[in-house]
DNA sequence: CGGATGTGTTAGCGAGCGCTAACACATCCG
DNA sequence: CGGATGTGTTAGCGCTCGCTAACACATCCG
């Protein structure tokens, strides 16, 4: 069975290898940004040689597209499960707050390369992760103004990006176990939200 | 007199060619990542070309050092400034965001710069700029203890991090005015701090 | 005047990049 | 067995990069 994505990278036929070079190469994108890794250095984080890569990916930018892609398919099919979720707009935007805080404190080397990473991405992909990201923002803004009534699209829109931003700040400062952090952040976003206005 | 800085960049020597570069350097790095911009991009960005860069600068590496340490000491300055004017601790907070805002949004390639390329710094540079974010850091950490009780420094801290995450996170999203952006994010960012505990 | 100083140019270096070519070998299966 | 397939290797290409060298010229000033 194809099954729902439970992780981000290595999924269904991304698993074994390919996954793996993913997993390493978002590891070293977020650490010196995208032209900052060379292909040897993927190779290496994997234990192959630099060209073995060619095996998997057919460049360097398609193994960005192909995160990023990934990335962003996760975040929305996700968003949308616990959108559908019945109960009231309090749980729902909670729910939507604690999925992303969960996610940025298990991936942060995704977290960090889908926010720094996007301008190198090729056309194709840049228009495709941005389709995917407007969804995702979108499943936001709706649960947004269901919970924050007097809210206009345009006001809720920033709201949800402040809120990205706020919670994806995590991965450059963890001075607290993540069993802190993380009830501190939701309270932090829905503290933030609900003073939206 | 040498005043105190009223912009980050181009401020008392660095007025003229210095500054002028590094604005246009900044641009740059914000929208392309330090390893994507060239010499000589930099160089057409400011009407010469390439190797005249090298009058100026020592190397590439010292460009961004100075960049990040011009903007870690101006928001140094203006946060303690911010501090120590009289007035409660709500209205000190209050200060600080709104200065914090305000140069989020007048400077947005700053900000992207300050939060993306840290990992480019050369050793020494890294160093300073750490000592002097760590400083501003501070500044909010006493800020928000004060008006939010009951937080201990480490969770004042985290705090202080994901408030900077949702300020900065502005220059990836603008579908408002300014002068409709500011109160929101205002309002957010305290809101998000006053539910810290 | 004439040297010093500051700021620009173009040519070109050495190094590192992404990627391809050519080959090696292991596994699988008709 | 023996070809097909998948996955690794090393050598090396063409290109771009940061940076230096060598030179040009304008301004300033003793």
């Amino acid at each position: 069975m194809p099954s729902t994505p439970t992780t981000p990278l290595a999924n269904g036929e991304k698993s074994g290898r390919r996954g793996q070079i993913l997993i390493a190469a978002a590891e070293l994108f977020a650490q010196h940004g995208f032209h900052g890794v060379g292909i040897d250095d993927i190779g290496a984080a994997v234990g192959i040689s630099g060209p073995a890569l060619y095996r998997h990916f057919r460049s360097k930018d398609a193994m960005l597209g192909e995160m990023l892609t990934s990335i962003s398919e996760y975040l929305l099919a996700g968003g949308e499960s616990h959108a559908e979720h019945d109960g009231g707009p309090d749980e729902v935007l909670a729910a939507l707050v604690r999925f992303h805080v969960d996610f940025a404190l298990t991936h942060p080397a995704l977290i960090t390369v889908q926010e720094r990473s996007f301008a190198n991405l090729a056309d194709t992909d840049r228009r495709q992760v941005r389709a995917l990201q407007r969804r995702y923002v979108e499943v936001w803004v709706r649960a947004i103004r269901a919970a924050v009534p007097g809210l206009d699209q345009a006001h809720a829109r920033s709201a949800a990006h402040a809120v990205f931003g706020l919670i994806n700040s995590t991965p450059h400062s963890r001075h607290l176990p993540d069993d802190e952090l993380a009830p501190l952040l939701q309270r932090l976003a829905l503290g933030a939200l609900r003073a939206a206005r």
